[in-house]
DNA sequence: CCTCCTTAATTCACGCCGTAGACTAACCCC
DNA sequence: GGGGTTAGTCTACGGCGTGAATTAAGGAGG
């Protein structure tokens, strides 16, 4: 963030509007009384910004709340089908296009194959703007209910939506652009782990947080730096990058090049390999068979994987000081579904006591919609802040 | 952060005023037409607003410029005698006061020796205190020209002021208030080592740069993390700690307990241990003898501190992604002098080429009033933003 | 049923803000 | 010294949030 700018005087009702609008939407249902205490605005202007969004439809009277002896409160709360917001999932093998109301709850789903090898960043575009039209298909909701689209794509994303994806050969694919020029509404693009850690907080495993990590171990493993409900970025956008971040000096050599990083211990197909599994093709299957192999030999691979990964949660518990760290990713999900008190212990061993002491560690709760979901909350946190 | 507040038809004038004042102060001397450019504001605005800070004294007008047939534009520039700001650095022999100006030139130092071992809080509070008037002492400034004190102190500082220590003994010092109770301007508290990391982004090797990362390498090994010219602070005020992050899991012992940890390997004392010199006191002296050591042992033992700088610091550059990194404290300047180029070959062997390609690697350039300086930027950054 | 009390929400007059557009100031060139 | 050009200022206007007064909506007590 260089300067935040805020300059004329409607400005500064649009700024209160959505502060307004915040306090309801991540603090629930709350009467003018408890909106005026909690944003500090006076009473009359709750009354004004108030009417402003009832009339807009944004928001909703909700019952209203016993009294004492005096008038009673009308509780006020977000109207959920006010605003619908498109999550875009860009994979391996498919296209995927989600539509969720404003509480994150789904209204319909859109999935298409992607030729084998194939990511044409023009197809994918063609791909996520059908998806979007045939979800939007025979709902009948009018355009301007329609807040935007987020997609969650892999690789780096600039701020513009300029993405690259060594995997796909994306160099500096415009998807951003793209779409905007398929689509009538907003456009958002980030990278699918990004998007999904923003998700988390919205929805899943730290609701109630605004700063924390969540770190997704598959065949590859990342992490989502989220500060202040968003995903954090840096300066070109590769912020998160953690599977690289050396753990063993000189140790394994990794698919990056390097040797000792964090994912050629923790990723999925490391295990496997120091496991001595064959790769039959199913990653997953393979992975779950070292977790559930009873041999000395496999509890010492699980073990150590255990032990990397405590070790690289302690630095980022250290270096991060997090409130919450969410444990994620296909591999990350069933490795701590049986062992998260070892990480956990393990995270303490390498961490700081003071640090260690402020921070909780838990699973993500988000199913296979994550990415679309987390993709959605873009465009949802740009309609609560403008 | 939450929340951002911004209610009344006058905070918006506030907020204008601190827009514009940061302009100038970052941007250097501007006329209105251009302040009008870089700020959104309108003409008319900026006459208003750059009158008022006008008559208040805070900028003032720096010469006309050329023209090319119209109307000179005045220059404008921030008053740098306007206010001053104390910085306090509380270090292990004693406390020291200096007095800067809002362009962070020095104005006076006061310094008092601390008995050894002897760190109550209320002592050093009273010292800090002493240390202030007599810096002010003779100035003859009047009290509204004292724009706060910032104190640049070790450990752990919570966001009200409360300092925890361990090798000062502090558990939970309440300095900030104790501060407060003592001297009748604002008073800020910040871990030392942060407050030096904004000077550097403020005064040193990151001028122009908002997000940066500042790596201090002494006996201990720590980084300020420092976001929009803020440092990161994390959930307990505990980012940061850089030192303890494992690099080799299993490898050496720490002076923390845990094994592998970064400052086993890059600190002062790791370095002058593994190169088998004896502690004959002068930590300073033993680290330079190390690096000036011509035998290959020492070259090996030197060669292995760039190489785990160097991973480290690829680390920090794939999960955060900054934009600069800054190498400081006193060990990091020293192998930085002659090393820069092999630390930053280091760090590119183990970074991702594209966050790496992003990130330029620097040596600090504050001198040994870095610390005070720092915490003075904690007034004047408060100064800036309200 | 009516009155009094309490609390929530609304209305109203006021002062302040930023802006557009008209206007003045200050300089260059010829 | 007149025309041209650009910087900065002035004025009228509409919009905003606020405090104080007012209205709305219920409970308690008789």
């Amino acid at each position: 963030m260089g300067s935040a700018r805020r300059s004329t005087v409607s400005d500064l009702r649009r700024g209160n509007r959505a502060l307004v609008l915040r306090a309801l939407y991540f603090g629930g249902p709350a009467s003018r009384q408890e909106l005026a205490l909690s944003t500090g605005l006076s009473a009359a202007t709750l009354t004004n910004v108030t009417a402003d969004l009832l009339f807009d439809g944004v928001i909703g009277e909700a019952g209203h709340v016993g009294s004492d002896g005096g008038r009673p409160r009308v509780l006020l709360r977000v109207n959920a089908g006010h605003g619908y917001a498109l999550g875009a999932e860009v994979g391996e093998t498919h296209v995927r296009v989600d539509l969720f109301d404003l509480a994150m709850s789904e209204h319909g789903s859109a999935e298409y194959p992607l030729p084998p090898g194939e990511h044409d960043p023009a197809l994918v575009a063609d791909l996520i703007a059908a998806g979007a039209d045939r979800v939007l298909l025979g709902l009948g909701l009018p355009r301007a209910r329609i807040l935007g689209l987020g997609a969650g794509v892999p690789g780096i994303v600039e701020r513009s939506g300029v993405v690259h994806a060594q995997a796909y050969g994306w160099r500096g694919a415009g998807l951003g652009g793209l779409l905007r020029e398929r689509l009538p509404y907003p456009v958002f693009v980030e990278n699918g782990a990004k998007a999904m850690g923003q998700a988390e907080l919205w929805s899943g495993a730290g609701q109630g947080v605004t700063d924390a990590v969540v770190v997704l171990v598959g065949s590859g493993v990342g992490a989502a730096i989220v500060t202040g409900r968003r995903a954090y970025r840096g300066v070109g956008g590769s912020a998160g990058e953690w599977g690289h971040t050396p753990v063993a000096v000189g140790g394994r050599l990794c698919r990056c090049g390097s040797r000792g990083c964090l994912e050629a211990y923790v990723g999925a197909e490391s295990v496997i390999a120091r496991h001595g599994s064959t790769g039959d093709g199913d990653t997953r299957a393979a992975f779950t068979r070292v977790l559930d192999d009873p041999s000395p030999e496999a509890r010492r691979v699980v073990a150590e994987t255990v032990t990397y990964l405590g070790a690289g949660l302690g630095g980022l518990v250290n270096l991060l000081n997090p409130e919450r760290i969410i444990l994620g990713g296909w591999a990350g999900l069933l490795l701590g579904a049986g062992r998260l008190p070892a990480i956990r212990e393990a995270a303490r061993a390498y961490a700081l006591t003071q640090p260690y002491e402020k921070v909780t560690i838990e699973l993500g709760r988000l199913g296979p919609d994550a990415v679309t979901a987390g993709a959605a909350t873009l465009v949802v946190a740009d309609f609560l802040s403008g």
